[in-house]
DNA sequence: CGTATTCCCTGCACGC
DNA sequence: TGCGTGCAGGGAATAC
């Protein structure tokens, strides 16, 4: 479910919730989502305090007084406060009961997500190799020009692979494509150095502006506080196959590359 | 090394 | 109503 700006959203809305706050227990209620939950995790937890809740690329980072937390939420994950002690229902797979009383929990029925705990002063092996955040200064068009000379596969799978740049998933790389005019199966050493620093406006713009609108809400993604997001309406081409291109009026096409879906307008788009 | 494919899991929309 | 099929926003393992 969640891209770059869903997962910066629940951050922005666990964060007030968390930061200060002591750790009372987690509870684990199943052993793996995408990986085994540490074991031992309550005892590593209990009694820390929060000391600030970050995000790394498609990460949550807890940074407490000695480790850091680090969430993903996969396809379908979502966080909300509650009350401690509510009744866990099917899918929620992990509570981190804090000493107010309240709970942050983890609610993922497909179990794509993710509960990892970083010791203090290591990075975690899934933080290695990120590419740099697309909303930062590490990120550039010069950059994606440098990196993708000689690199034949498409450009769009060439910017949802996170070592590239972080954030982008299939619904911001149609739309990002689609602002910039690129086809998203031109290979990525194809593009003009031109055109790249105009792909890179084009992620960055797009994922601002979802921020902004609190993410895209598709079937079920609801901020921590219930709140849909208001990025679906502004979406140009993501799902909108065969209803006409907002700016030029042609029918939108869809085609799957790596069986994933992608919509794009065939005259907007080369 | 780069690229394409497959798989993890459940829910849901759809067609019959 | 019930059942099968295909698809879903992520990302890693595997096979070339």
């Amino acid at each position: 479910m969640p891209e770059l700006p869903e997962v910066e959203t629940t951050r922005r809305g666990i964060e007030p919730h968390l930061r200060g706050r002591r750790i009372r227990t987690a509870i684990a209620r199943v052993p793996a989502l995408r990986w085994p939950i540490p074991p031992d995790l309550d005892v590593q937890l209990a009694g820390q305090a929060v000391a600030d809740v970050q995000r790394r690329a498609k990460y949550l980072r807890l940074v407490l007084e000695r480790g850091s937390l680090l969430l993903h939420l996969g396809m379908s994950g979502s966080l909300r406060v509650l009350p401690a002690g509510l009744a866990a229902g099917r899918h929620d797979h992990f509570d981190l009961v804090l000493a107010d009383e309240r709970m942050l929990r983890l609610t993922d029925p497909r179990r794509f997500g993710a509960v990892l705990w970083q010791p203090p002063g290591q990075v975690h092996p899934r933080l290695q190799g990120l590419g740099p955040e697309p909303l930062s200064d590490d990120f550039s068009g010069d950059g994606l020009w440098r990196q993708s000379r000689g690199r034949r596969a498409p450009v769009k799978t060439f910017i949802m692979d996170q070592r590239v740049v972080v954030g982008v998933g299939n619904i911001y790389a149609a739309e990002a494509l689609f602002a910039a005019g690129i086809h998203p199966l031109r290979a990525a050493g194809r593009i003009s150095r031109q055109r790249w620093q105009a792909l890179a406006v084009a992620i960055r713009t797009v994922l601002a502006e979802a921020i902004g609108r609190g993410g895209t809400t598709l079937r079920d993604f609801l901020s921590p506080d219930g709140a849909p997001g208001y990025f679906e309406q502004e979406l140009q081409v993501y799902g909108r196959q065969g209803q006409p291109c907002r700016r030029c009026g042609a029918e939108l096409r869809l085609l799957r590359l790596g069986g994933r879906a992608s919509s794009y307008c065939p005259r907007c788009q080369r």
